[in-house]
DNA sequence: CCTTTTTATGAATTATTCTTCATATGTATT
DNA sequence: AATACATATGAAGAATAATTCATAAAAAGG
């Protein structure tokens, strides 16, 4: 297959295409968080988390910053935010349902 | 989980995290074409691509028009532009290898 | 230096998604 | 209506990814 743009967003987008890490970004953009708040705050398993991190932080979705013996992540909220908007946008402007299809059914 | 903004995120992100998909959206930014020409063009069957449309053309990345016995696809210029435009921007700024480290190795 | 707290990692199972092949459906042409 | 061309669909096996559990590693405090 051609090499393209396309090819440098696969796993831009890979990263982006699961509930647990876009949950995860959706609570680091309203505010830094420490794995452990995170996970509470999610109702998930604490090593769940720290899984799901670690692909958004290698591609620099999110940052990381030490504090004692916690973790703080927060989102890059340039990226993630121009993504939400873009999915906002289309959901208006372009899902008869204004974005109801695109949740999950599960 | 809690509902939020993300989750009508996940199918989006989802129908875009495939390497065919994506390449098959760029190839149609560029112009619009039937289902054989992308085939012939991605050097895939066209079974593949066939399969691959359906999900984009549910959520209107890209849209379809007759035409004889062929079916031409466009893209949704709109939409997809964001996201590569959002994809570039990332790769630029927050890619520490300019956005090598996001092409999928195989 | 032992204990507690916090986070990361590995490995195994389970779940999901892709790919392919065969075939069906649809459309035009003769 | 028979044929050829174009596209879609279904189902099965193959490939990937997610989830969980157990445990390791890192850091701080006593």
């Amino acid at each position: 297959m051609k090499k393209g743009l396309s090819e440098t967003c696969y796993k831009f987008f890979v990263n982006l295409s699961n509930p647990t890490r876009l949950a995860a970004l959706e609570k680091l953009m309203k505010k830094p968080m420490s794995v452990t708040e995170l996970a509470d705050s999610l109702g998930q398993e604490q090593s769940m988390i720290s899984h799901n991190l670690k692909p958004l932080l290698e591609c620099n979705f999110v940052y990381i910053e030490r504090q004692g013996k916690k973790r703080i992540y927060s989102a890059n909220q340039e990226t993630v935010g121009a993504l939400f908007k873009a999915v906002e946008n289309h959901a208006n402007k372009y899902c008869p349902t204004g974005g109801k299809c695109l949740i999950r059914e599960n």
